[in-house]
DNA sequence: GTCTATAGGTCGATAGAC
DNA sequence: GTCTATCGACCTATAGAC
């Protein structure tokens, strides 16, 4: 097991606080409390607050994309792209639940970066559209709204971090397969 | 139609602001900006920026859980209730899309009312639990895990905020149809 | 790599004139 | 009901000693 740098260590506890209270609301003061040195300390590790965000945001978002791209150019079928793309999820939920909230809620106070990352979310969810639109096209899903269907999907998803640390007598493989089933046998044409 | 007062002005505004860059982000300067008055002059309307918060975030919890009791209290079957609870969050989601994110994302910078915020959620997501729990035993629902099923449903609609304002073409009692069945018909025993 | 000290700015809120 | 002026606290970040 590699030792945790100072950088990750300020990366991780940093992720952890804008969790709780917002990027806006955690000063560099906070940061440094948790680990126990002054906050020009922190200096000497980061560049800056807006820093660690970007660090925490785009590491994050490029994952996603990244791995949306390898399920949407497979040759599976729609459904079976859909149960990845929920797997995916759970695993990086189970990963990165202190990342998770960063990305839903703190891009916003994205300074440089926030075009790179609008890119990165807009890639990804093209991506879910078309398998989605496919889906339809090839009778696999119903044909309702699919607007809607990615809008469902996509939320529930996004805010698995929330309900993970809830969950605790249920395990990644379990929680996977358990919500493939709430989100997806709701719209399979049968 | 009733003239709006300045306190209404301030706490609408402040709500857009709150949901763009979220409570802490937001100083009583770029609040009167918004309203060409100085941020002093706020001080004639409300208290503190606290009293805007808790102002936006008590008065849309308090009516989630008295709407929510009041389907939990009814004579309808377990189905019928959650398509009421789909229509509840639609309504509110589009007569309330600024409101809607304080309520997600800046309750924990409440200072006074965290507690009694705290109660109402909770009261509110047990008559939602109870619901889903007595669909199962009566057989309308599926047998699978209940937490997943309340954690799904409610992240879509705790966010539906987010995608109402994409989805211009569709309608409330569009969206509502579509998504009772997107978010239902999966997890019927059918 | 940590510290103290501090620059330079913004914050919420109040006092008091008009 | 709005303004100007201001207080004291807190903010990010840097300089420079150790």
């Amino acid at each position: 097991m590699k030792k945790e740098t100072r950088k990750e260590q300020i990366i991780q506890i940093s992720a952890k606080l804008f969790k709780d209270k917002g990027y806006a609301a955690v000063s560099m003061r906070d940061i440094a409390k948790e680990l126990d040195i002054k906050a020009a300390s922190l200096y000497n590790h980061i560049e800056s607050k807006q820093d660690i965000l970007k660090i925490i945001i785009i590491s994050l978002a490029e994952e996603f994309t990244k791995r949306m791209t390898v399920i949407y150019s497979s040759n599976e079928n729609n459904i079976s792209k859909l149960h990845q793309i929920v797997a995916l999820h759970v695993d990086i939920a189970y990963r990165n639940q202190y990342e998770m909230a960063s990305l839903n809620n703190n891009w916003m106070h994205l300074e440089n970066g926030i075009t790179y990352y609008l890119e990165l979310r807009n890639s990804y969810e093209d991506n879910f559209r078309a398998i989605i639109n496919n889906g339809v096209q090839s009778g696999e899903l119903i044909n309702s709204n699919p607007e809607v269907t990615l809008f469902s999907m996509l939320s529930t998803l996004r805010h698995l971090y929330l309900w993970i640390p809830k969950m605790e007598e249920i395990n990644p493989k379990e929680l996977s397969d358990n919500l493939s089933k709430v989100l997806i046998n709701g719209i399979l044409n049968k």
